[in-house]
DNA sequence: CAATCTGCGAACATAAACGAACATTTAGAG
DNA sequence: CTCTAAATGTTCGTTTATGTTCGCAGATTG
């Protein structure tokens, strides 16, 4: 059969071969290493580089002897232990953003987990009013007594202890303060914000409107990620803080606003 | 299900095997060391080395012979700053209290720290639907995925998590519950329910009258206990749930409603 | 009490998986 | 066509997972 093959050149590309492995993934829930060589007729070496890329990016968890789903961890334990290897990247961005917020100001802080590190971070500073649509949010700053901690109302997301809908959306919209600081899912090459869910963007979008300036936090598993919903342009936040030079097309788009980018 | 008696050739990689062993605890409650050595077919040694692992990882909590389910992770964790007044009490009220609500129904649940205890307890029931102003039920109840659960919005309280106001008690008229969970600051001899904050009472009253039953909760320390802000009387509510029996002048007047009182 | 059994952990050995560096092939631009 | 950069293959030293052996501690039994 070998002999026949030379008719046959199937050389999947990289990228086709990326999609195809987080593919068989999200079906499977793991694959070994060895299964992906034989399946693709690659060597083990490409494999690993192919698995440590997708990792990187947030797309799978890499195991010992193959890969598994990414971070779907909606399991046990609220963020208490795990280390998410992205983890230590969000505290760094989150410290570096807060040394950017003064005392005695106003903010919003949307959904996600960056802005939960945000959160953390804020702990050291003094007398500040916060308006959050992010459950998890409200409880960390709550151990100080002296910020203002107002939480909008409605059903909570089990899911990250998000609040969004109409009545969220219109609690927030009762707010003007002076920073918001948000999440978000993807940035693709033009400058797109984008994120999943219609009803969150909704919120963030009113967050930024009622903010003087807007900070928006990404690490760089995010930039060209794709996701279906648009929530702005780059244009329209002031700041972004992320962890990594973004992709040249990207930082193009960006040096042609007044956004400024801040790496750390 | 597919049968588990596979004889499986291919080494099965230790991420997997991590997650199958949680599994089998989550499912069987405990699991042997033996047992799991014949599953996998892999030494005890291993199987050791990973159940010490998961147990180090708050996953499981390992036993001589084998290891079980871990301690269910919220009771542990962010609950080291509550007051402890009386917190034996209050569990083994709340713990009477839960026995009285089925699973598949709705309630309200108020502000205080007896309703917290009740909302732990609630953990072990299936399927709730709880609107509350407190933003610690709200964050206690999120780790059961099938509990539907929604927050009042407005200012939080940094001294225990209570969101109150006109607006809070407006969204809290919008439901229509099963069961009404509250707490009380004080009862007087002549049956007074009594309270410390307008606002709180006022909260507490619309949850009373949007519910088919109220369920108020109610230590020792509060009879004859005054405070300000009358909120009703025993009389308005279904079940009085305590742990002694209430001074003579009071369980007269109880015994003069239709009101139930359960000692624990 | 001693003898024995059982589960446990430490220490070591081995095979598989891994990552880094370098070589080779392939794809695309000029 | 050549040239270059990216992708892939190859080699080799290192790390990880697992098996194996042995001694220890607690429980049971004679």
């Amino acid at each position: 059969m070998n002999t026949e093959n030379v008719t046959t050149p199937i050389t999947i590309p990289q990228s086709q071969r990326h999609e195809m492995i987080i593919n068989l993934i999200k079906k499977e829930g793991f694959v070994t290493t060895e299964a992906l060589v034989q399946h693709f007729k690659v060597t083990p070496q490409t494999i690993r580089r192919d698995l440590n890329e997708l990792d990187h990016q947030g797309k799978i968890t890499r195991h010992h002897g193959g890969a598994g789903q990414a971070n779907s961890s909606i399991e046990n334990t609220h963020y208490s232990e795990r280390q998410h290897h992205l983890n230590a990247e969000k505290n760094r961005i989150a410290a570096e953003l807060v040394r950017h917020i003064p005392n005695n100001s106003s903010l919003f802080i949307d959904i996600g987990t960056s802005t939960e590190a945000v959160a953390r971070a804020l702990l050291n500073h003094r007398n500040l009013k916060v308006v959050t649509n992010n459950l998890h949010v409200a409880a960390i700053l709550l151990s100080r007594e002296d910020f203002t901690v107002i939480i909008a109302g409605g059903e909570v997301r089990n899911r990250d202890g998000g609040i969004i809908g109409e009545a969220t959306r219109d609690f927030i919209g009762q707010f003007c303060m002076d920073f918001a600081i948000t999440g978000i899912s993807g940035i693709d090459m033009d400058g797109n914000l984008l994120d999943f869910d219609y009803h969150e963007v909704r919120v963030a979008q009113v967050m930024m409107s009622n903010a003087r300036r807007t900070f928006t936090i990404a690490d760089h598993s995010k930039f060209g990620r794709n996701a279906m919903i648009r929530l702005g342009h780059v244009a329209d936040i002031d700041t972004l803080f992320t962890d990594a030079q973004p992709p040249a097309p990207l930082l193009e788009q960006i040096r042609r606003t007044n956004t400024h980018i801040v790496l750390c």
